[in-house]
RNA sequence: GCCGAAGUGGCGGAAUGGCAGACGCAGUGGUCUCAAAAACCACCGAGGGCGACCUCGUACCGGUUCGACUCCGGUCUUCGGCACCA
């Protein structure tokens, strides 16, 4: 074996270098070769620098793009910064620095990093959102934006932040809370900046089925964008104002028995009646108050005043009454709704509580139900009255009976039979289009909605006297129409609604909607719970809002010419609570002429939050440089659409949606040709790091208290049996996390790349182990040792002598084979992001490349030289700066990243010899080499003359015999 | 509550209808060494047997199949997202 040492930390070095003088990684814009643009979410560049959980992202992206090249395509790998924007701006503030010094410094930082762990980015393309060539276009994007109407001021109660004194989109609001420090969010009135996203939300759902994304994404952005179809309804109230409501369920407007409208609903106030005028008030400063805390609280009583007013149903001309209650958004439909408390939860529960009156109007269907049983849970005699009834029965396995009942009438004769025959204990339930009856002892019926606890709830909301299943079957049984009251079902025919009785579940929304417009009484309507992208931060560091306020012509867009709008320069950058911009208090910055009528005017003082900037940043890196537009239209057709984007889960409903919102308008300008940026999604799974955690004071011995995580420096003040260790996110404030740059001096960039691949497929979180870590050191050492030790040996010429050597002893051609397998699929999985089982197959071959050279008694090989050279250049987009010092000491020239991948022989993997599967019954009993092509009546007649086999059907009486050719033999027997 | 993903040795994981546990970590035994580290070799799901071997085993209950970790129905648990959206 070699003593040559394995010198990580100067060839890493060396190797960087070189690539740096050869300008390795620019990429040439014109070309013969396909293009592959690889591309990592850009960064917010932070103060803590990149933990091995950002190398996560970085890591695979530089693998694939680096198989890329290898394998002839010309490949665009660009990296840049999310400098401006919340995240950048907080940071500095905690650092009572100024972004302007902190966002260079932290680049540095990150550039150096990811240098240091052999990322292979086009620096000459790097960009920066917070610099003036860039946002300069961020600009041009919002004029461009404003002029197609899509971008406008109004004043609406905004998501206000506290801690970082500006409003925020919905988007950035998780669990009520701000999604930069934790904060509770306020609602706040301010006139404040949108961009209208709501006019692209079907687009923004139906193109999501033409990209190549996790399904979870998708499914995400498509819930987030809520679209639902309904019908707005017109009901006309006592004082002459019409109140249009906005409904899914049309089907139910005959079971409206009262309307609730919100509180902030402008009709409000007119339709309160004088003496209820005061609560009405008192409600609706109630409701205003109420904080995101409140809102969190699960268990909600409903509440809400009476105007004192009626509105007749259009449908049946009822009169109902209308109420205000918070459980109705005005942000939503119309903010107002007709309540049918018979097929709705939230209406139901408002209902019972003013003991409003409720009206099914949805019935059972006659679609099939299903029932099973035990045998003896009915007496006996169930068969024969079943029979009677004509209703086919099938006796299952175990003692089960399945009934299928084919229509409501076979449905309700069942039922009535089983209540006769019920037996003690007995248990018999019947699944339908409508519920699920569950009886026992006597009668209890359930309704498959709602489960049986709801049931009993509800029951007891009802009456105060029910508790229990008992009463629930003595109330059901007294007042069969109790069962329908329980059972609000989305299925199932309408009832008691006029002429519209009978009409089929499946088509009563339909046609109900279509009678509403034909007879002016509402509107077939879509909703979307998606609302404006609200743009405008109350905050120094972003991007400028291209706009001048002028006492004459309004809003003025700043001429083209004129941008950008310079961020100016200042001391004191801090965010006020005033609800203003700190540029407020800069005259010369606020103070211009209004370039329409030269009036004085004033400038807009807001920013542009910052996933405005991250949302055309892939666009920048086609043509970085040009300052005449935001991106060379030709450059951008060829580069265009990214194939690859990486990055974390968390950007699932911000960055990702806007990023393809802007791309949209893009492409409706003209601009591009191409309506979804992002062809390919990945999100890469997080690292977690063993962390110490305490349980909170007072609730030590609670298994549910929160665990709250202990830093290093206060372990010593706990006693070690209390402190509970736990895998959490690696976080700063934790000061859990362990650097790229700590692993990489220990086991330097290559190993720190092999375990993160390794350990865990892609998408999965993969939890922190520095021995994991170490023993990817060791194969990386086992590879260095393997490879040096055969560069005395090495044979430049294999190609001409490999298959040759394999034709002579089993061994080489196993080893060969072995080789092209291991070819073939780390090609396969590097396609698939399967990057664990490429490390493990690479490891797999190293392993029998190591027994070969045992054996060989330091003969010379060809194939172990094709082997070594082939091992190199297959670890080279994974381990570069090992592979190329390799690459060099086996006397090659020049990078492995220019040489062509390996390429898979389908002649060195035929195999003469294969091995066949004997089982008996399903069961393994023996493995036999036969072979290959063998014919099916030799392979069986092979498995059955064995003796293993032999032995375990000895006195069964076979069959029958499957045989999957060259596989596999089962020998049925009994 | 609703939507989604996942549950396999001591641990990370592999196998997507055909040998369960590839590969690695940890562990055990050995070689080398004055010694240690490193490296190398062997073993490594559970139970039984001196042994060749046998039985059980992929969260739980059932089903489909010659054959199920894999497909279908149901249950439980964990994680993620949404949460009065009419």
């Amino acid at each position: 074996m070699s003593d040559i040492k394995y010198d990580f930390n100067a060839i890493e070095k060396k190797w960087q270098e070189r690539w740096r003088e050869a300008d390795l990684f620019r990429v040439e814009n014109t070309t013969d070769k396909p293009k592959f643009y690889g591309l990592d979410f850009f960064p917010y560049p932070s103060g803590a620098g990149l933990s091995v959980g950002h190398c996560r992202n970085y890591i695979p992206t530089d693998v694939v793009c680096r198989y890329k090249r290898m394998n002839g395509f010309n490949v665009l790998h660009p990296m840049g910064w999310d400098a401006f924007g919340l995240p950048a701006e907080n940071e500095a503030i905690n650092k009572k620095s100024h972004p302007k010094k902190t966002v260079p410094e932290y680049i540095n930082t990150y550039k150096r990093q990811m240098n240091l762990i052999g990322i292979g980015y086009d620096w000459s393309r790097e960009v920066n959102s917070s610099s003036p060539e860039y946002y300069k276009w961020t600009q041009w994007i919002f004029e461009l934006l404003y002029k197609r109407g899509l971008a406008y001021r109004s004043p609406a109660p905004a998501n206000w932040c506290p801690h970082c004194a500006t409003v925020l989109a919905n988007e950035e609001v998780k669990d009520g809370k701000c999604w930069r420090c934790d904060s509770f969010i306020e609602k706040k009135n301010l006139p404040q900046w949108f961009f209208k996203i709501t006019e692209y939300a079907d687009r923004l759902i139906s193109d999501l089925d033409t990209i190549d994304w996790p399904e979870s994404i998708k499914l995400m952005q498509k819930n987030w964008i809520g679209r639902s179809e309904g019908a707005e309804v017109y009901f006309d109230t006592e004082i002459g104002e019409r109140l249009t409501v906005y409904t899914t369920r049309p089907d139910t407007l005959w079971g409206a028995t009262f309307m609730v409208i919100a509180p902030e609903h402008p009709l409000a106030d007119k339709l309160v009646v004088e003496e209820n005028r005061h609560a009405l008030d008192e409600y609706r400063k109630l409701a205003q108050r109420q904080t995101a805390i409140e809102r969190q609280s699960t268990e909600k009583e409903k509440t809400g005043i009476f105007t004192g007013s009626y509105a007749i149903n259009p449908v049946n001309g009822m009169r109902i009454p209308i109420w205000v209650a918070d459980y109705v958004m005005m942000g939503y439909g119309t903010g107002a709704i007709m309540a049918v408390p018979a097929h709705d939860d939230r209406d139901f529960d408002f209902a019972i509580k003013f003991g409003i009156p409720v009206i099914p109007v949805i019935g059972r269907s006659d679609e099939m139900s299903k029932a099973t049983f035990r045998k003896g849970a009915l007496s006996d005699d169930c068969e024969d009255m079943l029979i009677d009834e004509g209703i086919e029965f099938v006796e299952e396995a175990n003692d089960v009976y399945n009934v299928t009942l084919k229509s409501a009438k076979e449905t309700d004769a069942f039922i009535a039979i089983a209540k006769k025959l019920i037996q003690p204990g007995g248990h018999v339930s019947v699944v339908g289009a409508r519920w699920t009856f569950i009886f026992e002892d006597a009668v209890i019926d359930m309704d498959s909605y709602a489960a049986e606890r709801s049931v009993i709830e509800r029951m007891r909301v009802i009456d105060k006297r029910f508790s229990g299943t008992e009463t629930v079957a003595r109330a059901l049984a007294s007042n069969p129409f109790l069962t329908d009251m329980l059972c609000h079902c989305e299925k199932g025919n309408m009832i008691n609604s006029a002429d519209f009785t009978g009409t089929p579940g499946e088509l009563a929304k339909k046609i109900v909607i279509k009678w509403l417009d034909d007879t002016g009484r509402g509107k077939g309507t879509v909703n979307f719970k998606l609302r404006d992208w609200l743009i405008s931060r109350q905050r120094y560091w972003g991007a400028p809002i291209p706009v001048i306020h002028c006492p004459h012509c309004g809003e003025v867009l700043v001429p083209e010419e004129d941008l950008p709008v310079l961020l100016p320069d200042v001391e004191n950058y801090q965010p006020s609570a005033s609800g203003e911009s700190p540029l407020v208090n800069i005259p010369e910055f606020v103070n211009v002429k209004c370039p329409k009528c030269g009036a004085d005017a004033k400038r807009e003082t807001d920013t542009m939050g910052g996933f405005a900037c991250s949302s055309w940043y892939f666009l920048r890196y086609a043509s970085p440089d040009r300052d005449d537009v935001p991106f060379d239209k030709e450059l951008a057709k060829y580069w265009l659409p990214v194939d690859l984007y990486v990055g974390g889960a968390e950007h699932a409903v911000m960055h990702l949606l806007y990023a393809r919102f802007w791309t949209k308008v893009l492409y409706d300008e003209g601009l591009i040709d191409f309506v979804e940026p992002f062809r390919k999604l990945m999100n890469q799974g997080m690292v977690l790091a063993y962390t110490p955690h305490r349980t909170m004071a007072g609730s030590e011995g609670n298994e549910d208290a929160d665990l709250i995580p202990l830093l290093p420096e206060q372990m010593a003040d706990y006693d070690p049996d209390k402190i509970v260790w736990k895998y959490t996110k690696m976080s700063k404030s934790k000061k859990n996390v362990v650097t790229p740059d700590s692993m990489a001096e220990k086991f330097g960039a290559d190993s720190l790349r092999l375990y993160e691949l390794f350990v865990a497929p892609f998408e999965e979180a993969i939890q922190w182990s520095e021995e994991g870590m170490s023993g990817a050191f060791r194969f990386a050492g086992r590879v260095w040792r393997l490879v040096t030790s055969w560069v005395d040996k090495f044979d430049p010429y294999w190609r001409a002598k490999s298959a040759e050597e394999a034709g002579e002893t089993n061994k080489a051609k196993n080893l060969r084979r072995k080789l092209h397998e291991t070819i073939k699929k780390v090609g396969e999985d590097i396609d698939k992001f399967a990057f664990n089982t490429a490390v493990a197959a690479l490891m797999e071959l190293v392993n029998e490349m190591y027994s070969f050279v045992n054996t060989l008694d330091d003969a010379p090989s060809a194939v172990m030289s094709e082997c070594v050279e082939s091992l190199v250049l297959m670890m080279a987009p994974i381990t570069p700066h090992m592979s190329v010092e390799l690459w060099e000491m086996l006397g090659r020239q020049g990078f492995t990243i220019d040489e062509k991948f390996p390429v898979a022989d389908e002649s060195a993997m035929v195999k003469a010899e294969i091995e066949i599967i004997a089982q008996v019954n399903g069961k393994l009993r023996a493995k036999l080499t036969v072979p290959a092509g063998m014919s099916e009546a030799d392979t069986k007649n092979a498995v059955l003359t064995n003796d293993k086999v032999k032995a375990a059907i000895e006195g069964k009486t076979v069959r029958k015999i499957i045989v999957v050719p060259n596989k596999l033999v089962n020998i049925v027997a009994n």
